[in-house]
DNA sequence: GCCGTTTTCGGCCCGACTGTTTTCAGTCG
């Protein structure tokens, strides 16, 4: 056995073969096969060490026959001799290179070989003493342009992704910069922030207008831009000072369907559609659907799509994972909608119970208040329990008695009102609840969640969420997976085997609205409700604020393929208290 | 290298922008 790839291991290998490929200048396509397999590796639920250990690697697109080859030998030796071969005429260093924006393959490996350059900080040297702008190819420009982008690749540090809730604030003040303009005649955030992806990687905007240099040039007058990257008579881009990248497209607005289409992405559903396309004479781009020479232009992208033969795809499952297979043979699903919702049962108060962790900031009667005011029929308190370590058995109890006693006040003083009386419990190291029976008697029902030894292995993970599963106290798991976004990478679990305990114990999976969990993610949304799991969304709020996080994990239902009848805080109360120990 | 409801061979999305060029290659989304 060799040291654990993991797939992010694999991706960038992959990507590595594909930049050889290119600096060799092999066959393009070649080229983008690698680098297909790399995204497709990144977009994987499981481990491919865990794949083909049960000999499922087939199941991954973009990985054929000569690539699972190469997989095979990598986790049975460690390495793969074709791709030490590719890569033993080439300089090591280019490959840290291609972080710096602008430098594809040709030049990284032109850089690495010429100036025998290993790293960035080489790099900005070379660029500082004027060695780059002599070299064949390059010139004084592109070497001021190198410089300045070897500095924001030190200056951006790790963070490369932003949360949706710090991108869509930074988007909301570009939009209204462009609408300000008097020729701006419709202002749009598209990209991966539109498809409400869980991180974003920029922010891009489009702009319906008759006068796009105009426009563009506006665009470049925005305050928080550090950099313009490029600006074209349709097309711009910029960095801002806090290192997101911005992308802004105009188009007339009686053309503006197929640029909302085009930059709403994603890049794999746009090459898919446009595949499909050629298959039937026609081709697709950014400024409508040509059949023969005729440009079909469209305002919208309910035109768009229905042109095609599809039904319109909401831009959240725009990913090509069968959306466009399911759009043309009208079975798309009718997923949820923020309105279906009709609870959140995962909800920190002040209520001073003395937990393991934080405690909310608002008070029962504040959260009661502000469900009201979204409609809800129901709401679930859910403290954390009290901690382990500081309580004795007794006081434990003791604890849950007092809490509950104010709620059951509460619930009388609330009649048409629901209120569930519920804990959030520790699923401890080792694999036992953080609340002993006694005190689960008297809950509505528990809210169990890994807030522990998030290092342990995936056999271990999976033993500890069992527990909790197949407990009689527990309802739900919430936020299963453990990842905290740009912090902390899920915990290893089998979910194959998590899936089909909830599924045969009515265990129901949180879908954890809090922007930088979104947990369940989408992807094992998707498997699981596959599978006939039930999930919930909450938001985990710790402040009043937070109760408005739910769109959040709507999106990633959305995103997941979720109908209604798949979350159950969609359902009136009269059903869904059937899933708890109420009358 | 991958892939298949017109294909196991012969295809593989489409276009913008920039710099170093003298008509285009490289990079990007």
């Amino acid at each position: 056995m060799g040291k654990f790839f993991s797939n992010k291991d694999i991706a960038k290998l992959f990507r590595e073969i594909s930049a050889s490929y290119a600096a060799k200048g092999e066959d393009r396509f070649k080229i983008i096969a690698y680098d297909n397999a790399a995204t497709s590796v990144e977009h994987a639920t499981s481990e491919l060490k865990d794949l083909w250990e049960d000999g499922k690697l087939d199941t991954v697109p973009g990985l054929g026959k000569s690539i699972r080859g190469h997989l095979d030998e990598l986790f049975k030796t460690g390495k793969v001799k074709h791709f030490e071969d590719v890569k033993k005429d080439l300089p090591q260093g280019m490959f840290d290179l291609l972080e710096v924006g602008g430098l594809g393959p040709k030049s990284a490996y032109k850089l690495a070989k010429e100036l025998k350059i290993k790293n960035v900080d080489e790099l900005e040297n070379a660029a500082k003493s004027g060695k780059i702008g002599n070299l064949p190819g390059f010139g004084k420009k592109s070497e001021a342009e190198i410089l300045t982008a070897a500095s924001e690749v030190k200056g951006r540090g790790n963070i490369s992704r932003y949360l949706l809730t710090d991108a869509f604030p930074v988007a909301e003040r570009i939009l209204s910069h462009l609408r300000n303009h008097k020729d701006c005649e419709r202002a749009e955030p598209l990209g991966s922030l539109r498809r409400m992806v869980a991180t974003v990687g920029d922010i891009d905007i489009a702009v319906a207008s008759k006068n796009p240099k105009a426009i563009v040039d506006h665009f470049k007058k925005f305050r928080e831009i550090s950099r313009v990257l490029e600006a074209g008579p349709r097309k711009a881009s910029a960095l801002l000072q806090n290192g997101i990248r911005l992308d802004l497209m105009v188009q007339p607005a009686n053309a503006f369907g197929a640029l909302l289409q085009h930059f709403t992405g994603s890049k794999n559903h746009n090459i898919h559609l446009r595949e499909d396309a050629i298959k039937n004479g026609m081709s697709v781009s950014d400024y409508g659907i040509k059949v023969g020479k005729k440009l079909h232009e469209f305002a919208t992208e309910e035109a768009f799509y229905k042109f095609l033969k599809m039904d319109y795809i909401i831009p959240e499952m725009r990913e090509d994972t069968g959306e466009i297979e399911a759009a043309l043979g009208h079975k798309l699903p009718e997923v949820l909608d923020i309105r279906d919702i009709k609870g959140d049962i995962h909800l920190h108060s002040s209520y001073p119970i003395e937990p393991s962790h934080d405690l909310g900031k608002d008070s029962f009667e504040q959260i009661i208040k502000r469900a009201k005011e979204l409609a809800y029929e129901y709401v679930g308190l859910s403290d954390h329990s009290p901690g382990v370590s500081t309580h004795t058995k007794a006081q434990i109890i003791d604890l849950i008695k007092k809490r509950s006693h104010k709620i059951e006040q509460l619930k009388s003083s609330n009649i048409e009102f629901r209120i569930l009386n519920l804990l959030e419990i520790d699923i401890l190291t080792d694999g036992t609840l953080s609340v002993p029976e006694e005190g689960l008697k008297i809950l509505d029902g528990a809210i169990a969640g890994i807030h522990s030894s998030h290092h342990h292995d995936k056999k271990t993970i999976t033993k500890r969420m069992m527990t909790a599963i197949n407990s009689p106290y527990v309802q739900v798991i919430s936020h299963p997976t453990g990842r905290l976004l740009n912090q902390r990478e899920s915990y290893e679990a089998d979910w194959t085997k998590i899936f089909e305990a909830c599924k045969k114990t009515q265990t129901i999976l949180e879908i954890n609205a809090y922007p930088n969990r979104l947990d369940l993610p989408d992807t094992l949304v998707r498997e699981a409700i596959n599978v006939g799991v039930k999930l919930i969304i909450n938001t985990d709020s710790h402040k009043l604020e937070h109760m408005d996080n739910m769109k959040y994990g709507v999106s990633v239902a959305r995103r997941g393929w979720a109908k209604p009848k798949d979350i159950i805080n969609t359902l009136p109360w009269a059903n869904f208290r059937k899933y708890f120990n109420v009358t």
